[in-house]
DNA sequence: AAAAGCCCCTGGACGC
DNA sequence: TGCGTCCAGGGGCTTT
């Protein structure tokens, strides 16, 4: 599910029920997810006050108030959910980025459940146990292994033309794949990067290389490729993120950003360019799809 | 060191 | 209805 956009979406969400508040009661269900949970979970995080939220790349960091902060990656389908504490009518939640919390699936992937100090309960949901969480001291982050080899954030003036340029330089790697790469550049995914190309109208598949001269220089394309990258970022963030197959139930504060994708889930669809006459076509690349409009990419 | 493949896991959509 | 195949927003690990 979750690239930067949605991450930022959850963060907010649970931001506004966390902070403030102690774990009271910590109910896990299994061992691991994709890796094993921490050491006495349940014993380290119970009692303890959330003090603040933050976001690196694809991360949710809880800051908690023994100076340790609970890190969170969703995965593929990592959902939070939450249920305030009293609710009329039975509690039927608040709804969390693209998720509600009555998650209309599976509640045997509720792996995890939360009880904080005024009541609510925080559900994480995942079914493919493709996300993870633990605990680490907030003086040990920077040099832990999530986060030491990770890229700048797009959305900080760290990424700049010259900054992309300089990484791209020599690499034999096509642009997706370089995007993709959270070295690089941290939080995108399948969805943006194919987005931020297909505004850049840079070509998925031509070699990364050519963002930069032969002294490492930016090339125009990565003055594009950079302001592509962050306005469609910061366009998604706006929107809530994207919501895709788990739209259930309506409700204004899910993602909206899905409706303005131009080439992702759009294959066989004419190009949205205006006076492109083009079709956008999906191919496999690095085994993932590639939406783009092979006209105006090049 | 970099690049390419395989793998993890479950569910939904689709064709027959 | 059931079964097989493909696909999915993540990335780590291994091999070349």
């Amino acid at each position: 599910m979750p690239e930067l956009p949605e991450v930022e979406t959850v963060r907010a969400g649970l931001e506004r029920v966390l902070v403030g508040r102690r774990f009271v009661r910590i109910d896990q269900r299994r061992r691991d997810l994709r890796f094993a949970l921490p050491e006495r979970f349940a014993e380290r995080l119970a009692g303890r006050r959330v003090e603040s939220l933050g976001r690196r790349a694809k991360y949710i960091l809880i800051r908690l108030d023994n100076g340790e902060v609970l890190v969170v990656h969703l995965g593929m389908t990592g959902r939070f959910s939450v249920r305030a504490p009293s609710r009329r009518a039975g509690g039927e939640g608040i709804v969390l980025g693209d998720y509600v919390y009555d998650h209309g699936g599976d509640a045997r992937h509720d792996h995890l459940v939360f009880t904080m100090s005024d009541g609510s309960l925080v559900t994480y949901n995942d079914a493919r146990r493709f996300g993870y969480m633990e605990l680490v001291p907030e003086a040990e982050m920077e040099g832990h292994p999530f986060f030491a080899g990770l890229g700048v954030e797009p959305l900080s003036d760290d990424l700049t033309p010259a900054y992309l340029a300089a990484r791209a330089r020599g690499r034999k790697v096509d642009l997706k794949a370089l995007l993709m790469d959270q070295r690089i550049v941290a939080g995108l995914g399948n969805i943006y990067v194919c987005e931020a190309l297909f505004r850049a109208g840079l070509d998925p598949f031509k070699r990364a290389a050519t963002l930069a001269t032969k002294t490492g220089k930016a090339m125009p394309a990565a003055v594009r490729l950079v302001a592509a990258i962050k306005s469609v970022l910061a366009e998604a963030v706006r929107a809530g993120g994207s919501t895709l197959r788990d739209y259930k139930q309506a409700d204004g504060s899910l993602g909206r950003f899905q409706n303005e994708f131009a080439v992702y889930g759009r294959e066989g669809q004419r190009c949205l360019r205006r006076g492109c006459r083009g079709t956008v076509r999906r191919k496999v690349q690095g085994g993932r799809s590639t939406f783009y409009c092979p006209v105006c990419q090049r």
